[in-house]
DNA sequence: TGTACATCAGTGAACGCGCGTTCACTGATGTAC
DNA sequence: TGTACATCAGTGAACGCGCGTTCACTGATGTAC
């Protein structure tokens, strides 16, 4: 890489980190105005449009950099379940709430504008968020058969799970590491009653048929 | 009432309505400017100061009247569940949708700022949330002695089943009749499988006891 | 009931402020020969 | 390798705009006698 595009890179990512710093900082994405973000990155707040073409343009990149985020953590989750001898549950709790910890800002962004203003942003995260459906759903799918046990429509698991998980990381983030220890065993038992749940309309739907 | 008093208070209705309004039309609470408020209530900016300290204190009221009909609908939901026929869950959900139905920006106002931006208001959405979490704990547990089963961690499942609730809202607000009723019937499959899993837990844990 | 005064919801002008965006410019880096 | 020109990330001044808030005022409603 060239010089300038190496420094225009730096400029770009520090942009970013500004924007995340204030995300963290209790300001919605649509609260942010770009002098201050342009302020927090060091620059002029001209030189903001020599990276993006305005504020929703920025938006959408932090979007893509979470769910960047959001498959690696999958598939570290995985990975680890495959290795270790934890359940499938715990680990990707586990997974994820370090995650949490690591990425609080991307994490607060996603939450935040999933119900927020701009549709361009909300659809973006929506997309993130089914994608991560998906792959969780292929995943209990492939567990199930593995087992031998049948789950009632995982798709509507996954969802669930994914929606409980996120709620209650919301609830973890600003919490004590005690208290997210905490909120983390309470997951895991909200998942486990999902699954249970699943397994057994799964056994009454079949002993319908029989 | 004085007309004095009559008039002040319609005022302030009007300027509540307004920023409703708003809140429906993609904004977020904190997106709100006073001017725009009082343009939308027909009254002159420094009209406002009246009526609320700021913005804020408007917010407050307004959670405050969002709390009001959550209380308003869960008594509505166990009047017709203890009258009608219907199963539980599903009574509750769809009494639930209608209050969606006739709330829409009531709910959109707790949906965004739960994750929003000012403390002040997140704590007050947080305690109504909390609030109807353990109304429902409290009623799980009198169906539960009734039916004479046990469930496991009712408040678990309650907080569990309230965040679906929410976020599955969230998605049918936008949606055409058709799709809110698809959305409903999802719903009532999720908590179907929350409460069968706590109630097998319930049996195991007791199993491991006996 | 009538009068004199008090209250107070609503007002319009004025303020200083931070905002997003435009523009012409600078000077370091890149390229062609 | 050296030179002449092109590119382009970053800049500072300037703009018009909507904002929240203050202030002194108005006039209808309320109250005391």
């Amino acid at each position: 890489m060239s010089i300038r595009a190496e420094q225009k890179e730096k400029t770009r990512r520090a942009i970013m980190e500004a924007a995340l710093k204030q995300i963290g900082q209790d300001k919605a994405f649509s609260n942010l105005s770009l002098r201050e973000v342009a302020r927090e990155a060091g620059i002029a707040p001209t030189s903001f449009y020599r990276h993006f073409q305005d504020l929703d343009e920025l938006g959408l990149a932090l979007v893509d950099e979470a769910g960047v985020s959001l498959r690696q953590l999958m598939r570290k989750a995985r990975k680890r379940i495959a290795q270790n001898g934890g359940t499938a549950i715990r680990t990707s709790v586990e997974t994820f709430l370090e995650f949490l910890h690591s990425n609080p800002n991307l994490f607060r962004l996603l939450l935040r504008e999933k119900a927020g203003i701009s549709s361009e942003l909300r659809q973006a995260i929506q997309r993130e968020i089914e994608h991560f459906v998906s792959e969780l759903t292929e995943y209990l799918d492939a567990q199930a058969k593995m087992r031998s046990q049948t789950l009632f429509r995982h798709d509507l698991v996954a969802h669930a799970m994914v929606t409980i998980v996120f709620n209650l990381g919301a609830d973890a983030l600003d919490q004590s590491k005690a208290q997210k220890k905490l909120i983390g065993e309470e997951m895991i038992m909200q998942l486990r009653m999902l699954m249970m749940g699943s397994e057994l309309m799964s056994n009454k739907a079949d002993s319908d048929i029989d």
